[in-house]
DNA sequence: TATATTTGTAAGTAATTACTCACTATAAAC
DNA sequence: GTTTATAGTGAGTAATTACTTACAAATATA
C-alpha cells in the first residue's frame, strides 16, 4: 500500500462519513488526498470500489473488537464488556464509526448478521446468569448499545455519559 | 395543494426515504410522479426545498404522534405509551419513518431537540415513580426506543417483536 | 544495465445533474 | 367575457459526474 493509494483511503473514509458517500464525487476525494483522479481508479476500479476496500477494513476491525467478548467465559465479565463497548469509542474513530452506522441505512450493506456473534454469547450469558428470557435480553442489550453509539457520534460523548453507570448497576456488571 | 404537487411529494418522499436524497435526481422525481421536471421547480423552487416541504409535514405528523404522551397525567402511562410508540408505527408509514431516521444522519437536519418534549416527560414520569436517576432513565428509555424504531425499519417488525413485553414489564407498565 | 511491472498523471469522454426560460392551458376574479 | 393569476410543459443550459485512455515516472526483477 503506498502513501497516495493511504491518503486516497483515509480522504475517502472522512468524505463518506461526513458527507456521505452520494454526494462525495471522486474529483473531490482526489484533490483532498492530493492525487490525480485517474489513481482512485486504477487502485480502486470504481468508486464502489473505493467504498468497498473501506467496509473490509471495517470487518477486519470489528472483528478484533468483539473477540474479547467472544472468548470471555466469565458471562458478568461478557455483559460489562459488551456495556462498555460504546463508550470505549476513541474520538479518532468517530469518521470510521459514523460511516459504518450510516451504511446501515443503506439496504444495500446492511447486513444484520454482523453483530450476531455478540448477541449469540450475550444470550448465552443472560441464560449463565438466571434471566428468564436470554434471546430477548440479549437482543434489547444489542439494540441498547446500538442506540448509545449513534448517541455519542451524533450529539457527542458527553450526553450519553450518564448511561453507562446506569447500566452497569442495571445489569449489575 | 393540486393533485401533481401531492404527486411530487409523494414520489419525492419514498425515493429520499428508500434511495436517499444525494442519490435521487429530481428527474427521476418528476419521470416518476408523471409531471415536468420544471414543475417541481415552480412549486419548490429547488431541491432542498422539495425536502424542506417534506419535513414540514414530517414535523407536524410528530407533533400529533407526541400529543397524547405530553398530555397524559399518569406517569405509568406515560412510559406505556412511549415504550409503544415504535411497535405501533404502520406499515404505510415505513418510508416516511426511514426518511426522518435517515436525516438524523445529516448534520444539516439532525435535531436532537426534536426529542425533548417526551424526554422532559419520561423523566417527569420516572422521577414520580421514584427512579434513582430520572433524567437518565428518560434519556436511557428514549434512545433504545430510537433504536428499537431503527430495527423495525430496517429489518422488519418481527425482529424486534420479542422486546415489546420484555421492555413492558421490566418498567412494570 | 536492460526489461518488465507498477504507480502516477493530464486531458479527455458521454451522460447526468440541478435549474431556467419562453411558452401554453387552466382556472379565478372582476 | 375579458383580464389576471396560477399550473404546467418541453426544450434548453452550464456545470459536474464517474470513468477512460495515452502516456510518463518510478520501482522491481532479470
Amino acid at each position: 500500500m503506498t502513501d497516495k493509494q493511504e491518503s486516497i483511503l483515509e480522504t475517502a473514509l472522512e468524505l463518506f462519513a461526513t458527507v456521505g458517500y452520494n454526494a462525495t464525487s471522486t474529483s473531490k476525494i482526489a484533490r483532498q488526498a492530493g492525487v490525480s483522479e485517474g489513481l482512485i481508479f486504477r487502485h480502486f476500479t470504481n468508486k464502489k470500489g473505493l467504498l468497498q476496500a473501506l467496509i473490509k477494513e471495517a470487518e477486519e476491525r470489528i472483528g478484533q473488537l468483539f473477540a474479547p467478548i467472544i472468548f470471555e467465559d466469565d458471562p458478568k465479565e461478557v455483559i460489562r464488556k459488551t456495556i462498555l463497548l460504546p463508550f470505549n469509542i476513541d474520538q479518532s474513530e468517530y469518521n470510521f464509526w459514523k460511516l459504518q452506522f450510516k451504511l446501515k441505512w443503506e439496504e444495500e450493506y446492511n447486513n444484520p448478521n454482523k453483530m450476531k456473534p455478540v448477541i449469540d454469547k450475550l444470550s448465552w450469558a443472560f441464560g449463565e446468569l438466571g434471566f428468564e428470557d436470554p434471546a430477548n435480553e440479549a437482543l434489547l442489550l444489542n439494540q441498547l448499545l446500538d442506540a448509545i453509539g449513534t448517541g455519542i457520534l451524533r450529539d457527542g460523548y458527553k450526553s450519553q455519559t450518564g448511561l453507562k453507570d446506569l447500566l452497569l448497576s442495571k445489569y449489575g456488571v
